[in-house]
DNA sequence: TTTAATTCGATAAGAATTTATCGAATTTAG
DNA sequence: CTAAATTCGATAAATTCTTATCGAATTAAA
């Protein structure tokens, strides 16, 4: 009874999130079986790659077949959690904050996002259902509902800001969009995601 | 004068961005050098991996003061192609493609957003000074504008008719925001972009 | 001016990851 | 029923990436 339970290397525990989006468009074409050659064609690795991951997450697959696609979409959907529900809020209301409010995918992925918070009063209100609070309410909503995520989508200016005031409450789990490098403090794991630089390195030397 | 040119690591080539995006905010706080040791606690590597990296892509440090920030960040926008201008489109322009069009930091790292395109007649106009074009003139627009990039805004059941209708018409590097696993053909660069799936990988178990 | 504290860079050692090779299992076709 | 083709899984080799160690350089302070 260690701890030596199913360690997953750094590495894979990176693709799981693909090979789970791939697996799920597979199965919706009506496919049952994948082979790990497919696999490893489709999403630009190598078989023996697959075949190790695919050990350390799921069940094995069957000679001449292959995997077996609603085993893996399950295995894959539990061991990432998403299974499980979470509460996340959004700050920052302007159009990214809104764009993200009105998106229907992150329940799919066991997340309710319940509400958004915004410094301007004029953008205090509800949008799709869901409302808008003034930023010093961020506490007592974030305890209310229990909220363990959040989405900063705010100008770069206030995302220091936004993301001390998130810790402070309490969150753990930050997703940023503003074009702002932020460093998180112990306990806490803050994701950058810049768009225009990943566009911008798309297609560029440095990517091959 | 072989090709044994500057070889840089892939793992290193992946740790680029952030570095820029680091010393960015390094400089507008007003600093003039970072040691190895601080960017590594700030940004969670090891002095010695900073070190290693910066040593591939920029000037030596000197001794007890650390690298140039204003050098870092002159070689690291050349390096990953931020100088150099290039146009790209939006596809679909509902909310997220929207907000995408509204976006201004996008030419902080060399990209015009010139245009959006989209199926449905209600969204066809302009925002932000930007014109929205029906799908049909996409591969019109793609040349005379010599657009090199794409991104894509659509819902979930449109993203492979989007993508093939980009690569038709030209573009070779993608950036997909659809909640949909997308396999490129040779030569063309997709990365797929889920933000539900990233934040609910967020303090999962499987991100330790 | 001397000394101590930093910080870098180079070489080497250690991990982690990827790739290779081969035998066993099982389905499909003849 | 037999044989051939595929596909998996296990062990081993090779590569890549990370971490360690140490000497040299340089600044700042005594």
């Amino acid at each position: 009874m260690a701890e030596s339970e199913n360690r997953i290397p750094k590495a894979t525990a990176s693709r799981l999130p693909a090979y789970l989006s791939y697996f799920k468009g597979e199965a919706e074409k009506g496919s049952v079986y994948v082979s790990s050659a497919s696999i490893a064609r489709d999403m630009q690795l190598s078989a023996i790659s697959v075949r190790k991951d695919l050990a350390l997450v799921s069940a094995p697959g069957k000679p001449r077949m292959g995997f077996e696609l609603f085993r893996l979409i399950e295995d894959l959907e539990k061991l990432l959690g998403y299974r499980r529900y979470t509460n996340a809020v959004v700050v920052g209301a302007g159009r990214l904050g809104r764009a993200i409010l009105c998106y229907e995918g992150f329940e799919l992925y066991g997340i309710h996002v319940v509400a958004a918070f915004d410094n301007s009063p004029a953008q205090i209100g509800a949008i799709a259902g869901k409302p808008i609070y003034p930023m010093e309410r961020l506490s007592e909503i974030v305890a209310r509902e229990a909220i363990e995520k959040a989405i900063v989508a705010v100008p770069k200016e206030s995302a220091r800001e936004a993301c001390d005031a998130l810790i402070a409450a309490g969150i753990r789990a930050i997703l940023n969009f503003a074009p702002a490098y932020l460093t998180a403090p112990d306990g806490v794991q803050i994701v950058c995601v810049d768009f225009a630089a990943m566009l911008a390195t798309l297609g560029s030397p440095s990517s091959k």
